[in-house]
RNA sequence: GCGGGCGUGGUGGAAUCGGUAGACACGCCGGCUUUAGGUGCCGGUGCCGCAAGGCGUGGGGGUUCGAGUCCCUCCGCCCGCACCA
C-alpha cells in the first residue's frame, strides 16, 4: 500500500481552502429561531509565535464548538488578540522597534497558525485591543464609568515596580513581586486612577452561585473579595479628644482587649506620640517600617515589633484604660487602619502581647492554652454577659454597642478597588485632559478615541513615556476651550480585556460599542474556556464590568460567562515550559511533522483537559498511527463501496455485522456522553479508537455496508478533534460534509443484549462468570450460580448467610 | 496558618450511580507480511507463583454482602491566599 499514505498535509490544505473560501464558520447576527450558542477561548496575548498552551485552549474550544453545531446549534466561535501590554513595550526599549510592529508581526503568526490548526473561526469578527477602531470603545466605555463615579482619581499608597517603572493592581502583585517582571515591588504615595470594583464586593460573591464555574475558581474569588462580618467599635482617647474606631469580627472578645494597635501609615500616629517620651522612637520606627519592603514585612515568622504612643483609649464595653501602640502588623489598607488587641484570642496580638509583656486575659472559656480561637462561654467580661455562648453573647454586645452609641454591625471585604492607570506608553490612553480651571475634565465622547501617539523613546523615567510627546499632551479644555494637558497614563491591559467578548457579538458596528440588541443574540457566553492563570483578575474583572454596564443599562445581563472550563498546562518532564528553562516545544514543529489533527487530538487525548499533562513525543506517534489508520481504513473502504449513504437500521442483523453495528453504536453514545455532559475528550477518542480497531479486526467478516457504516461513523465522530482527516474520509465514503451532517444518534435498542455476562462472588471475591440471559430472575441467576464447580468449591461446608443478587449484573454468595 | 485539589501497572491515564480494577494509548515481548525497512497486520503484557492460588488503587482504621469510589486518621505532592483583626 505504498501509493496509499496519509498525507494530513495535501488533506488539511484541502479543506482549509474550503473553509476559508465558503466562510463556513462565520454567523450571522440574527434571530430565526435556531438555538444559538456562544463558545469563547481567552483571546491570547500575541507576544512571538501561539505555544502548546493556546493548541490545547483553542483545541478544547473548538471540539465544543463543533460538537454543538452539528447538534443544531448556531455557534459564535470567535477570536482576538489582547495587544497592548508591557512585554512588546519592554522589547521596544530594548530594540527601539515600535510596539504596533512586534505586535502585529506576532499577531499573523497567530493568524498563519489558527488557520494551519484549522480551528473553527469567525474570522470576520476578528480585532485587536489595540486598534483604534477598538480601543475608541474602551475609552468611551471609561467615560461612562467615570459619568457613574465609578472611575475616580485619589492619592493612595500603590505599588510600585521599580523595573517596569509603573504602578501594579494589587492583583498583580505575586509574593511581594512584580507579575510581569518578578522585581520586588515597592510602596509608594502617588495619584492613581481606581475602578470601584469595591462597591460590586457583595454582588461579585453572592452572584457566583448564578454560574456554572469550577469550584476551586469560585472558591478563589470568594477568598479573593474576603467578606467579613463584624462590628466597628469605637475606642475614645480622651487626652486628645478623638474618638478612634476599629473593625474586628470578635466583638464577643472586646472584655479580653488589653491594648490597641495602629498601623504605622496611620495619619494620626505622629501626632498622637508627640509631645510624650516616645515622640523620637515612633518617628524612627514608622520610617523604618515605610522603608522595608513589602515581602519582609509580611512574613509572619518573624518577632513582632511595635512601639508605645505614650496614648490610651477607653474600651466601650468597660471603661478600661488601654495603651496604645503602632506596629507594622497592623495593616492601614483594610479596616480602618488601627485594632483592639485581644491576646486571649488572637495568635497575633497574643504574640505582641508576649513581646512587650502586655497582660493576657481570658474571656472565653474552652481550648486549654491561649491564644483561644475556637467557641466557648464568656467568662471574665461583665455579669451580663458571662456564661453565655459566645455567638450569642456577639449579638448582645453588638446591640448594645448600637444603643450606647458605641458601635455597630459592620462588613470589610478584603477586594481593594482596580488601580487602573498605568505609566507605560503601550495601552488605550486614559481619555481624561486637565484645565487649570475646570480640573478633571472627560474628553468628550464625540472626540474617542484618543488616539495613542506615536513617539521615539519608550523609556519610562518614572513618568508615563506619553509625556515627552508635547504636541499630543498640549490639547484645549473641552469646557472653555483653555490650555489643558491630557491625561498621559494608559489604562491596564486587563481593562482591555474586560469586555472584548462583548465587542464580538457586534464586532462591525462602528456606530456604538455594541447594539444592546445584537448583544442580547449571543451573551453571556455560554462556555468559557481558558487557564487558571485567571482564576481572580481577568475573570474578576470581566464580571466586574459586566455588572456595571448592566447597572448603566448598557446591557442586560449579570454575569459574561455562564460556565467556564479551566485547562490545566501542558508541562514537559513534569516541568512548566519556559524560555529560561529552555525546555519549550512549539506546535508548530508537531503539525509540519505530523499535521494539525494528530497536534490537536493528542493534546486532548493525553489526560483530562483539566489536568496538567507531561507532553510525550511517543503519545504523539500514537494519535497519528490512530488517525493514519482511520484514513486507510476509510480509502480502502471506499474504493470497495464508493461512495454511498450511510446503512440504515440492520433488518437481520447477526453475527460479525451485528457487533460491529453495536461497536459502533457504543461509541456513538459513548462520545455524545463524554461531550455533552463534560469534557472527557481523551474517553471520547479512546471510543473512537476502539470503533476503529473493531473494525480492523472484523473487517474480513462484515458485510461491505457494515464496515461502511462503522468506518463512516468513526470519521464523523472524530470530527470534533481532528477535522480534517475527518472530513476527507467522510467525503470519500459518503460524499457529504461532515459538518454539514448531523450528530449521529445512538440506536441504544442495539446495545441491549440478550445474554449477559453475569459476575459470580463469593464473600465479594471474584470466583466465577457466567452467561446468562439479561432477563433471568433472581432465582435463576442464583442457581445458576451454585452449579458453577469453583462457586462449590468455595461455599462448600460452609453456611450460606445471605445471597446478593443485582440481576444481570452479578451474584454474591455470603457465607461463614 | 487558612482554603482548594491530587495520590491507580514500567509510563500517560480509564473505571460517569458503591457492583468484573487497569479501557485506550505509550513502552516491552512474540508471530505474520514485506523485507531496503525504523512501515503495516495479528496476539500477549498489574505483581508473586511451574501451577493451584494468593496479592493489588499512598499507609492505618471504619461503614457495607461488596470500597479506587463513602467516613475517620496519618503520610506525601501540587495550587491559591497569607499578620485581612
Amino acid at each position: 500500500m505504498a501509493e496509499h499514505r496519509y498525507e494530513p498535509h495535501d488533506i488539511e490544505r484541502k479543506w482549509q481552502a474550503i473553509w476559508e473560501r465558503e466562510r463556513t464558520w462565520e454567523v450571522p447576527n440574527i434571530d430565526d429561531g435556531t438555538p444559538r450558542s456562544y463558545v469563547l477561548e481567552m483571546l491570547p496575548y500575541p507576544s512571538g509565535e501561539p505555544h502548546m498552551g493556546h493548541l490545547k485552549n483553542y483545541s478544547v474550544g473548538d471540539a465544543v464548538a463543533h460538537f454543538r453545531r452539528r447538534n443544531g446549534m448556531r455557534v459564535l466561535h470567535p477570536m482576538g488578540y489582547d495587544a497592548f501590554g508591557l512585554p512588546a513595550e519592554n522589547n521596544a526599549i530594548k530594540t527601539g522597534v515600535h510596539p504596533r510592529q512586534a505586535t502585529e508581526a506576532s499577531i499573523a503568526s497567530f493568524q498563519r497558525q489558527f488557520r494551519s490548526w484549522g480551528i473553527s473561526i469567525d474570522w470576520s469578527r476578528e480585532f485587536g485591543t489595540h486598534e483604534p477602531r477598538y480601543y475608541r470603545w474602551t475609552q468611551w466605555i471609561f467615560l461612562k464609568l467615570f459619568e457613574r463615579g465609578l472611575a475616580y482619581r485619589k492619592e493612595a499608597a500603590v505599588n510600585w515596580c521599580p523595573k517596569d517603572a509603573t504602578v501594579l493592581a494589587n492583583e498583580q502583585v505575586i509574593d511581594g513581586h512584580c507579575e510581569r517582571c518578578g522585581t520586588q515591588v515597592e510602596l509608594r504615595q502617588l495619584e492613581q486612577w481606581f475602578f470601584r470594583i469595591t462597591d460590586y464586593a457583595d454582588r461579585l460573591l453572592d452572584d457566583l452561585e448564578t454560574i456554572d464555574w469550577p469550584h476551586h475558581v469560585v472558591t478563589m474569588q470568594r477568598n479573593w473579595i474576603g467578606r467579613s462580618e463584624g462590628a466597628e467599635v469605637t475606642f475614645s482617647c480622651p487626652e486628645m479628644g478623638v474618638d478612634y474606631s476599629v473593625f474586628t469580627t470578635r466583638p464577643d472578645t472586646l472584655f479580653g482587649a488589653t491594648f490597641f494597635v495602629m498601623a504605622p501609615e496611620h495619619p494620626d500616629v505622629l501626632r498622637l506620640a508627640a509631645g510624650t517620651e516616645h515622640e523620637l522612637a515612633v518617628r524612627e520606627y514608622v520610617n523604618q517600617v515605610l522603608s522595608e519592603s513589602r515581602e519582609d514585612r509580611a512574613d509572619t515568622e518573624r518577632k513582632k515589633t511595635g512601639v508605645p504612643l505614650g496614648r490610651s483609649v477607653i474600651n466601650p464595653v468597660n471603661g478600661e484604660r488601654i495603651p496604645m501602640y503602632v506596629a507594622d502588623y497592623v495593616l492601614m489598607e483594610y479596616g480602618t487602619g488601627a485594632i483592639m488587641a485581644v491576646p486571649g484570642h488572637d495568635e497575633r496580638d497574643f504574640d505582641f502581647a508576649t513581646v512587650f509583656g502586655l497582660p493576657i486575659r481570658r474571656v472565653i472559656g474552652g481550648g486549654e492554652d491561649l491564644p483561644y480561637a475556637g467557641d466557648g462561654p464568656l467568662v471574665n467580661s461583665s455579669p451580663e454577659f458571662d456564661g453565655l455562648n459566645n455567638r450569642d453573647a456577639l449579638e448582645k454586645i453588638v446591640d448594645w454597642l448600637d444603643r450606647e452609641g458605641k458601635g455597630h454591625r459592620s462588613v470589610n471585604y478584603r477586594l481593594r478597588d482596580w488601580l487602573l492607570s498605568r505609566q507605560r506608553y503601550w495601552g488605550a490612553p486614559i481619555p481624561i485632559v486637565y484645565c487649570d480651571t475646570h480640573g478633571i475634565v472627560p474628553v468628550p465622547e464625540a472626540d474617542l478615541p484618543v488616539q495613542l501617539p506615536d513617539i521615539e523613546d519608550y523609556a519610562p523615567q518614572g513618568r508615563s513615556p506619553l509625556a515627552a510627546a508635547e504636541d499630543w499632551v498640549n490639547t484645549t479644555c473641552p469646557v472653555c476651550g483653555g490650555p489643558a494637558r491630557r491625561e498621559t497614563d494608559t489604562m491596564d491591559t486587563f481593562v482591555d480585556s474586560s469586555w472584548y467578548f462583548l465587542r464580538y457579538c457586534d464586532a462591525n458596528n462602528d456606530e456604538a460599542a455594541w447594539d444592546p440588541k445584537t448583544l442580547a443574540l449571543w451573551a453571556p457566553a455560554d462556555q468559557y474556556i481558558g487557564g487558571v492563570e485567571h482564576a481572580i483578575l481577568h475573570l474578576m474583572y470581566a464580571r466586574f464590568f459586566v455588572k456595571a454596564l448592566a447597572d448603566l443599562e448598557l446591557l442586560d445581563i449579570q454575569e459574561p460567562f455562564k460556565a467556564l472550563f479551566t485547562q490545566g498546562m501542558i508541562t514537559r518532564d513534569g516541568a512548566k515550559m519556559s524560555k529560561s528553562k529552555g525546555n519549550m516545544i512549539s506546535p508548530v514543529s508537531y503539525v509540519e511533522r505530523y499535521g494539525a489533527d494528530t497536534a490537536r487530538a493528542y493534546v486532548l487525548f493525553i489526560g483530562p483537559p483539566d489536568q496538567d499533562a507531561d507532553w510525550s513525543d511517543e503519545g504523539v506517534e500514537g494519535v497519528h498511527r490512530f488517525l493514519a489508520r482511520l484514513w486507510r481504513l476509510g480509502t480502502e473502504v471506499a474504493a470497495q463501496t464508493g461512495q454511498q449513504p450511510l446503512l440504515g437500521p440492520l433488518e437481520a442483523p447477526a453475527g460479525d455485522d451485528l457487533e460491529l453495528m453495536r461497536k459502533a453504536h457504543w461509541a456513538i453514545d459513548k462520545v455524545t456522553n463524554d461531550m455533552a455532559g463534560r469534557f472527557a475528550f481523551n474517553t471520547a477518542i479512546a471510543a473512537v479508537m476502539e470503533l476503529v480497531n473493531e473494525a480492523y479486526r472484523r473487517r474480513e467478516n462484515v458485510k461491505p455496508a457494515t464496515l461502511h457504516f462503522a468506518t463512516a461513523t468513526a470519521a464523523s465522530l472524530i470530527f470534533p478533534f481532528g477535522p480534517h482527516t475527518a472530513s476527507e474520509v467522510y467525503e470519500a465514503l459518503t460524499g457529504e460534509r461532515v459538518w454539514e451532517t448531523p450528530w449521529p444518534d445512538a440506536d441504544l435498542g442495539l446495545l441491549e443484549r440478550d445474554v449477559v455476562e453475569v459476575v459470580v462472588q463469593v464473600n465479594g471475591k471474584l470466583r466465577d462468570r457466567i452467561q446468562a440471559s439479561a432477563t433471568s430472575t433472581r432465582e435463576e441467576l442464583e442457581a445458576l450460580a451454585r452449579e458453577r464447580p469453583n462457586v462449590i468449591a468455595h461455599i462448600d461446608g460452609k453456611q450460606v448467610m445471605k445471597v446478593i443478587v443485582v440481576p444481570a449484573k452479578l451474584v454474591n454468595f455470603v457465607v461463614r
